[in-house]
DNA sequence: GGAAAATGGTTCAATCTTTAAACAAAAAAC
DNA sequence: GTTTTTTGTTTAAAGATTGAACCATTTTCC
C-alpha cells in the first residue's frame, strides 16, 4: 500500500538513478529529464545533499548564456567497495569506489580448495591492499561471485563443482573475518548479468531484457527479465548450462549426459582436440603437455587445423544452445563472456549461422550476440554490482 | 516519475484486486487488509463507487458484535466479455462478466481456414449468442487466443501452422466486424498462464513465477516471472516447445529436427502408436480409422499394451522437457494442460520420474506440477483473463 | 430494559507531498 | 546600462494519507 512517503522515495530513486547516469548534471537540467519543476528538484536534491549521497560540484561553463549551472556528482569518494571473483584455480579481487571506479590494481591468488583457509587467505590480502593506500574511510560493502549454485540468503554454496565446494556456508566464514561489513553473495554468472543491465540502465536506452552466457570450466547464465535478475525458486534459475543438446549426448559433470555444457565448456573444447582422454603433445618435440584453452586457441591461431575444427565444433555447438535460449526467452542482448571470447573472431560466423539454424523465426535469429572481453572483468564488476545496485534500485510496490 | 496522483492511483489498484480476492468485503475489513485506517479505505471506496467500478451489497450477519458491515462487491453485471478460443479443429466460445464468470452455454463451431470467412462466422455467433438472453449493455471486450506466433500490438498472426494461418492481420478482420470493441489479441499458451497467475493472485499467496505447458497438435508455453508474462523481443519468447531434446531427433513442424514438440504433441504420440506413416486400424475388425489421441488413451485404457506404452513414452519426453525448463527458470508452479491431462493418473508417475531424471537438485525435482483440466475451459479462461485482467494490473513505475 | 462495550463508517484537522507561480541571482546580449 | 535568459529558491496552493474524534448500530452485561 502507497503510504504518504512512496511517492518521496519513488521520485528519490528516480533522482539519484539520473544523477548517476547523467552526471555531471545540474537541478534544472534534472528538472527537465524527470519531466517536474525545478522546485521539486531542490527539495529532492537538498535531502541528497543532507545524506551525502549526492554533492556539488563546479559551475558549468557552456556558452549558453544565463546563469551558470551548479553540476551535481554522486559522493562515491567517501567509500569504497570490495569485489572478489572465485574462479577455479584462481581468485581475482578488486576495491572500487561506490561507483565502481578501481581504486587499486586489481590482485590476484590461488584459489584454496579448503573454504575456511580461501577465507583467510583472502582477507589478509584484502587488508594488505586497503594499507596500500586506500584512504576512503568507510566501506560499503563486498560483493563475492563463486561459480556455482548458492543461495544468497543463507550464504550457502550448495554446490561449486570447479571448486569442490558442497554445502559451504561461506557467508558464515565471510562475516567472521570481516565484522561489520554488508557481505554479498552470488553466482557468478547472474552477477553478470547484473552488472550488464547496471550498465546498460545507465548508458541511455533500457534493456531490460537479456542474457548473459558465461562460457569457462563450466557453463552459467544469468537472466535479466523486466529488468530484475531472475533467481528462480531457490536462486537455482538460469541453469541453461545443462539444457540437453542430446539426451544420449556424452556425459557432463553434473551426471546428465548431453548438457550444453558437455558440448562448450573449456575442457569440452580440449578434449575434442585432444581426443577423449589422450593426452595434448607438444607439436614437434612430442613431449606430454597440459593443454590449456587459451594454448588450444593460439594453437588454432597458429594453423593447427585440428584446434581450429574443435573451436568450430564448440562454436557451433554453442549457436545451438543459445537458439534455444533465444526461443525460449527472446532477449534483447545476449553476452558471452569467458576465454572463448578471445578467439570470437575466428568463431563468431559459425555462432552465428548455428544460431540461425535452430531459430524459430528471422528476427529471433538477428538477436544481437556481443562478448565480454576478459579485459572488461565482467566477474569482478558483476561482483561490485552486487554492493552499488542495491543503492539505485526502484523501490517495489506490494 | 512520482506524481501527486500516483499514490492514489496504486492504492485504488490495492482496493480493486484486494475487493475482487475478498469479495464480499467490507470497508473496514479491508481497511485492515491494506493496513491503513478506515477513513482513507472510505475516500477510496467512495470513488470507486462513483466510477461505479464497485458496488454496496447486503449487510453481512455475523455473529460477531457491533455494527453490521456493509459489504462490497465488484460491479461486474453492467457489462460483459467476449473470449475466443481458435483451436485447429473447432473454435470455442463463451461470454462472461465481467469477473469472467460464463453469462451462458459455451458455443462452438468448426474452424473454417480462411480468415476471412472465419471473422464473419465468429461474428454472426457472437450476435446469436447475444440475442439468446444477454441483457448487459456494454462489451468490456473480445479477448482472442490462437496457438501460434502472433504479435498482439499489430494484431498479425505471423505463424500458426495448425490453423495454416501466415501472416494474417487478424486484428483488423476482427476490428471491422467488431465496431467499436476493444480487442485482444494472444497466443494461447501465453494467455492461460497469464489466467493462471491471475486466479492465483486472487485465491491468496501471490505465485509470481509460473509455467503453463500446452500439449495439444502442438506444444505452447507460457510463462510468468514476477508476476508479468514473459513476452520477449517479438512476443515470440516462450518458445520452449522447440527446445531439442536430441538435435538429430525425429523432424518436427517447425522444420527443425528434435524439437519437445516431436516427441510430445499429439500428433508425435499417435505416431509412435501407429508406427509412422501407417494408418490405425479398428481392433478385430481391421477397418482402417482416422485415430484421435482420446482414441488412444481410450485403447490404453481398455488394456492396449501399445497405445500404454506409446503414453509412457509422451510421459518421460514430457518430463525431460519439464526438467530443462524447470532448470532453467526455476519456476514455483507448472501447470500442464491439453488432452493428454485426461489420462494424467496413468502417466503423472511416468512425468515426475522424468522430472527427477533430469533436475540438478533435489527442490528442483521437487517442483509443483499440477494439470489443468480440459472440463475448467483454460484457453477461454485465458482469452477473458485478456479483457478483465488489464483493469486490475499494478501501475507501472518509471 | 438500559448502560456499556465493540464494531463500522464518516468527518475534520494535521501533515507530507507535488505543483505552479513569483522572485532573486547571475551571466550574456543589445 | 538595461534587457533577456537561465538557474535556483521561496511561497502559497492543492492532492494525498493519517490520526483522532465523532456518530451509528448491534451485542453483551447488569
Amino acid at each position: 500500500m502507497a503510504t504518504r512517503r512512496t511517492s518521496r522515495e519513488i521520485n528519490r530513486q528516480i533522482a539519484l538513478s539520473l544523477i548517476r547516469a547523467h552526471q555531471p548534471v545540474s537541478r534544472a537540467e534534472l528538472a527537465r529529464l524527470m519531466e517536474t519543476n525545478r522546485s521539486n528538484v531542490t527539495l529532492l536534491v537538498n535531502k541528497l545533499l543532507e545524506e551525502n549521497l549526492v554533492r556539488e560540484g563546479a559551475q558549468g561553463s557552456e556558452k549558453i548564456r544565463g546563469r551558470k549551472p551548479t553540476f551535481l556528482y554522486l559522493n562515491s569518494e567517501k567509500s569504497y567497495a570490495v569485489a572478489v571473483d572465485v574462479r577455479a584455480s584462481r581468485t581475482f579481487l578488486m576495491i572500487t569506489d561506490a561507483l565502481g571506479a578501481p581504486l587499486a590494481e586489481i590482485d590476484n591468488f590461488a584459489t584454496e580448495a579448503d573454504p575456511a583457509r580461501f577465507v583467510k587467505t583472502l582477507s589478509r590480502r584484502v587488508g594488505d591492499m586497503l594499507r596500500r593506500g586506500i584512504e576512503a574511510a568507510d566501506c560499503e560493502g563486498l560483493g563475492i561471485v563463486v561459480p556455482g549454485m548458492l543461495d544468497p540468503a543463507s550464504g550457502v554454496v550448495i554446490n561449486a563443482p570447479t571448486l569442490g565446494w558442497h554445502d559451504v556456508n561461506l557467508l558464515a566464514l565471510l562475516r567472521a573475518e570481516f565484522d561489520g561489513v554488508e557481505i554479498h553473495l552470488e553466482n557468478s554468472a547472474k552477477a553478470c548479468a547484473l552488472a550488464q543491465v547496471w550498465m546498460k540502465r545507465g548508458g541511455g536506452a533500457a534493456v531490460n531484457d537479456l542474457v548473459f552466457v558465461s562460457v569457462s570450466d563450466g557453463v552459467g547464465v544469468g537472466i535479466v527479465i523486466g529488468g530484475e535478475l531472475v533467481r528462480g525458486r531457490h536462486n537455482s534459475a538460469g541453469e541453461f548450462g545443462h539444457l540437453p543438446l542430446s539426451i544420449d549426448g556424452p556425459p557432463c559433470s553434473c551426471g546428465l549426459n548431453g548438457c550444453l555444457e558437455a558440448y562448450i565448456s573449456n575442457p569440452a573444447t580440449i578434449a575434442r582436440y585432444t581426443g577423449s582422454g589422450s593426452p595434448a603433445r607438444q607439436p614437434g618435440s612430442g613431449e606430454i603437455v597440459e593443454l590449456s584453452i587459451e594454448n588450444l586457441m593460439a594453437r588454432a591461431r597458429a594453423g593447427d587445423s585440428r584446434a581450429l575444427t574443435a573451436l568450430f565444433s564448440t562454436a557451433r555447438y554453442l549457436g545451438l544452445g543459445l537458439a534455444s535460449i533465444i526461443n525460449a526467452l527472446g532477449p534483447s542482448l545476449v553476452y558471452i563472456g569467458g576465454e572463448i571470447t578471445e578467439a570470437w573472431d575466428l568463431i563468431e560466423l559459425h555462432v552465428r549461422n548455428a544460431i540461425g539454424e535452430r531459430t524459430l523465426t528471422a528476427e529471433l535469429a538477428a538477436t544481437p550476440v556481443q562478448i565480454v572481453p576478459a579485459s572488461e572483468n565482467p566477474r569482478l564488476r558483476g561482483a561490485v554490482a552486487l554492493v552499488t545496485a542495491p543503492a539505485f534500485a526502484a523501490p517495489k510496490l506490494a
